[in-house]
DNA sequence: CATGAATGAGTCTTCATTCAT
DNA sequence: GATGAATGAAGACTCATTCAT
C-alpha cells in the first residue's frame, strides 16, 4: 500500500466520522442509520464496517479523537503558560474554544455522549479522570504558589470546574444563541476564583 | 366508581410507573421493551397505552411526576426558613436527598433523560427555569440581607449552582460507591459561598 | 320489557349501525376501529357486542337490512305497473335512487362490502340471486307482452343490467359530482333496448 | 452486474409479486401478513421492503404492471383489425382472455382491489380512463362507418361496455365453475349490439 | 342491559450487520 | 479493500373482544 492509498483510505475513515458526527447531532443517535452515514460519506454500508466495529464503536471513537487532538492540544497551550491562574483560565478557555468552535461535535460530545450509563462509566471515565487529574495538578500547583487557599480540597474543586465548565457547554449547545462559549471561561474563573484566592481568605 | 377501584386504578398507573423506572435504570430506555414494563407491572402489554401515549411519554411521565412532587416539597420545606444561605443549604440538601433516596430514579433523571436534545429542550427546560428561578430568589434576598456579594450575578451564580449539584448527583450514580448524597450539599456550599459572600470581600 | 324499553333498545342499535355506516364510507371497513363506532353511537365499546356478534357481522346485518328494506319497498312499487318495460324503467330507478339518497350508506355497499371473496360468496349472493330473478320475471314478461325479442336470454340479460347499475352506483359514489343517480335509470333502459348497431334501428 | 445476476434480481422481484398474488387471491388482502408473502418467495421479510414500498405498493404494483402488460399487448392485436365491430369482440375477447388465464390474478383485480376507494379513486382511474378511452376510440370509429347507430352516446357505451365485461369478470371469479371466461364476450357484444327491444330487430 | 378497563395476540416495518462478489 | 443486496430478529403499538361490576 503506497501513500496514495493510505490517504484514501484515511479519507474515508475521516468522512465516515465527520458524516456520523453531522447525522448524530441533528437526528440523534438512535435515530441515525448507518445507511444515512455511508450516503453522507459516500461509502458502501459495508464500508463502516471496515473501520469500525459497530455503531456503538464509532461513537466512542468520536469521542477518543476528538478527545485525544483535544489533550495534545491542550497540553503544549497550557504548560508554557507560568502562574497556576493563568493555566486554569487557559485550559478553561481552550476547553470551551474546542467544544465552541464546532456545534455539531459539540452536541454529539454534550448530549448524544451521554445517553447510556455503560458508555459514561467505560469510555469516558478514563478520559474525563485524566482531565480531572490535569486540573488538579494546576490547582495545586495554585496552592504552592500560594495563590490559592491552602485548605482547598483541589480534588473537589476540579470537580467542580469541570462540572461548570461541562453545564456551559451544554447550555450552549442547547441555547438558540450563537454567542462566544470560550468567553465563559472567565466568568467561570472568577466565580470559582473567588472562594480560592488566598486573598480572600485573611 | 368507589374507592377501591380509584386506588387500584392509580395503583396501575403507580406499577407501570415503578417498573418503568426500574427498567430504565438498570437497562436504559432504549433496551428497554414496553413488554419488560409491562411484565414487571402484572398488566397487559396493551395496559401500558391506556395511562401513557408512548414509550416516550412514560419517561416524560416519570420527569413531570418526581419533578412536581419534589417542588411541592422542597417549597414548603425551604420558605420556613430564614436566612439565605440556610434557605440554600436546605434547598441543595433537599435536591440531594430526594435524588439520593431513590438511586434507579436518580439514574433515569442524571443519564437516561438526557439522550435527546428534543427531550433536553422540550421537556425538561421549563422545569430548569423555575427551579434556577428559585435559587436566583434565594440569591437575591441574599444580597440584600448583606450574605452575598453586591456585584454578585445571581443568574449566573444560579446556574453554577444547579451545574455543581446536577455534576454531584450524576458522579453519585455512576459511582459505585454508596454515600450519602445529600451530604454534599454543604461541601458545594461552602465551596460556592466563599466565592459569593461578602465576608470574604472586605 | 314495555314499548319504551324496546325503543331504547331499538334505538341503539339502530344509533350503532348509522355510526358504522358513516364510519365505514369514510375510513373503510379495516381502518375503522369499533371505539369509533361506539363512540359515534354513545354507547360503550361492548354495547356494539350485545347487538351484533363481530365487526363482519355489523357489516353484513348493514347489508341485510339494507337490503330486505329495499327488497320490500320495490316489490310494492313494481308490481302495481302493467308494462315490463316501465317495470324495468321503476326498478332500475327505484334501485339507484335508494342509492343515490344516502351517498354513505352507498359507499358502503358499492365498495367496503366487495372486500372479500367470502363476503361476496356467502352474504350477498342469496340477495343477488333474488334481485335478478325477479329482475328476469319482469324479461320474460316483456317477451310474452312482445316487448322483448324473443330470443332474448332473460337470465343473461338480467345479469347484464344489474352490471349496468350497478357499475353507474359505483361511479357516482367514485364521482365528485353529486348529480341524480336515479336519471341514470333510463339512460339504462334506452342502451339495453335499442342496442347500439345501426342496422336494428332502422 | 452481469446478465445472471440483473436476471436473479428481477426473479426475486417477480417472485414476491406472484407470491402476493396467490396469498392475496386465496386469503385476501387484509389476512395476508408479508410474512406470508417473503416465505412464498423464498426471501427474507425485509427483502420484500428492497422491492416495494409497503404491503399496499404491493398491491398497486401488481395492478400496475399488470396493466400496462395488457395494455401493450391488446394495442397491437387490436389495431392490426379493421372494422369496429371487430376490433370490439378482439378488446373484450382479450381482456377477458387476459383475465381468464391466471384465476389468482384475476381474483385480485376482481375482488381485492376493490377494497378501498382510495385505491379505487388514486390508483386504478386513470387506467380505467385510458381504457375507456381506447374503447370509445373504437365506437367512434363504428359510428362513422355506419356499423353503429349516429345518435349513440360513444362514452356512456363505453362505460357500459366496460361494466358487463368487468362484471362477467367478477362472475367467472366467484363462481365454482371454470367455463373459459373469453367466450362470454361475444354474448356482451351481442347483447349490446342488437338491444332487447323487439321494436329494434325487425 | 350497559359499561369500559383490561387484555394479549398479532403485524408491519426498521435497521444493524453480514458476506458473496 | 469496497460494495450493497440480503438478512431476520426485534419491538412499538393496535384493536377486536371479553368480563367483572
Amino acid at each position: 500500500m503506497d501513500t496514495a492509498e493510505r490517504i484514501e483510505l484515511n479519507n474515508k475513515r475521516e468522512r465516515i466520522l465527520q458524516a456520523a458526527i453531522h447525522a448524530f447531532s441533528s437526528q440523534g443517535f438512535y435515530r441515525t442509520r448507518i445507511t444515512d452515514i455511508a450516503r453522507a460519506a459516500k461509502v458502501a454500508d459495508g464500508t463502516v464496517y471496515l473501520y469500525f466495529e459497530s455503531k456503538e464503536q464509532l461513537l466512542a471513537a468520536i469521542f477518543n479523537e476528538s478527545m485525544s487532538c483535544f489533550m495534545d492540544w491542550s497540553r503544549g497551550e497550557i504548560f508554557e503558560l507560568e502562574g497556576a491562574e493563568d493555566q486554569l483560565r487557559r485550559l478553561l478557555s481552550l476547553h470551551l474554544e474546542s467544544i465552541g468552535k464546532d456545534r455539531e461535535l459539540a452536541t454529539v460530545f454534550q448530549v448524544e455522549m451521554r445517553h447510556s450509563v455503560r458508555f459514561l462509566r467505560e469510555t469516558s471515565r478514563a478520559e474525563l479522570r485524566e482531565y480531572l487529574s490535569g486540573l488538579q495538578r494546576i490547582l495545586d500547583q495554585g496552592k504552592e504558589e500560594g495563590a490559592f487557599r491552602e485548605d482547598l480540597d483541589t480534588w473537589f474543586a476540579a470537580k467542580c470546574i469541570f462540572a461548570l465548565v461541562d453545564e456551559a457547554a451544554t447550555n450552549w449547545v442547547l441555547s438558540d444563541k450563537d454567542y462566544a462559549l470560550e468567553e465563559s471561561a472567565d466568568s467561570i474563573v472568577d466565580f470559582v476564583l473567588q472562594g480560592m484566592s488566598s486573598t480572600h481568605s485573611r
